[in-house]
DNA sequence: ATGACTGCAAACCGTTTGCATACTG
DNA sequence: CAGTATGCAAACGGTTTGCAGTCAT
């Protein structure tokens, strides 16, 4: 069975095509996507999908952990369904957004628990810049 | 000759009450005020200024790097004087956002630009819990 | 004096909500 | 069969825009 299937099963969500259309696109697609694109790529091949039903899903997601949401600052949000802690780098030109792998080294989360005296239980990292293509 | 001033005249902008009072506003709150809370603080001793013009004045500084605009992800954005790149906390309880003092020695910069290839510009990091008073 | 700035109201756009219908378990 | 999920349309809230009148230089 699907990892997300026994998730939705076991929090007593149901399993619906349209919560593994959304959860699929986002298991497939690396860019980083938000909500607009996840339903023009669906729109094909499920016509009568709404935006509310995106919206919806990924609602349920989050609450479950299966998704992660950015805030680059364009005034929508984008998601991904790599929901280990790791930066995001962004394309001030193309607009692409890029992974970076997480490095424990850093020990960012101690650091900032010293610092601040928080318990801390995320992060979010974004580097601005300009990708290999863009960059002249 | 305030700093302000200084970098609005050089810029061909005109010095305005409005935009020293919006300024003023973010050099003493050490909230990182959205521009509803900048707004509120304001109108006691601006009643006739304008929403819009909170906004066009933080458009302004932006684009001076006068200011730095924060998404911690609540819908609206936040604004910080400190143009230095730091840190924030957010507490998940109490909504407090607080700075953390950059490190250097991290070198996450380099760390990015040597992982993905491209010309780092600037960065925004957030971490996400409980500040003391809210930890128990 | 003139060109930029303000303040109002309307427009915008991403997201949320309410509700009748459809479908999962 | 019961109750949740969908899809539509309307509502919402932060932000942007257009424009007439005002103010900084």
């Amino acid at each position: 069975m699907l990892e997300i299937t026994k998730v939705l099963k076991k929090n007593g969500y149901k399993v619906t095509p349209q919560r593994l259309a959304v959860f699929n696109v986002l298991k497939h697609n690396k860019k980083h996507p938000c909500v607009d694109s996840i339903y023009n790529e669906l729109q094909p091949k499920f016509p009568t999908m709404s935006l509310a039903t995106v919206y919806k899903s990924l609602e349920v997601f989050k609450t479950l952990g299966l998704v992660q949401e950015l805030n680059i600052g364009e005034g929508s949000f984008r998601y991904d369904a790599n929901t280990k802690p790791h930066p995001h780098v962004i394309c001030l030109k193309c607009g692409k957004v890029d992974d970076i792998e997480y490095i424990d080294s850093l020990n960012l989360t101690d650091y900032a628990e010293t610092k601040t005296g928080y318990k801390i239980t995320g992060q979010q990292i974004y580097f601005y810049g300009y990708c290999p293509e863009c960059k002249n």
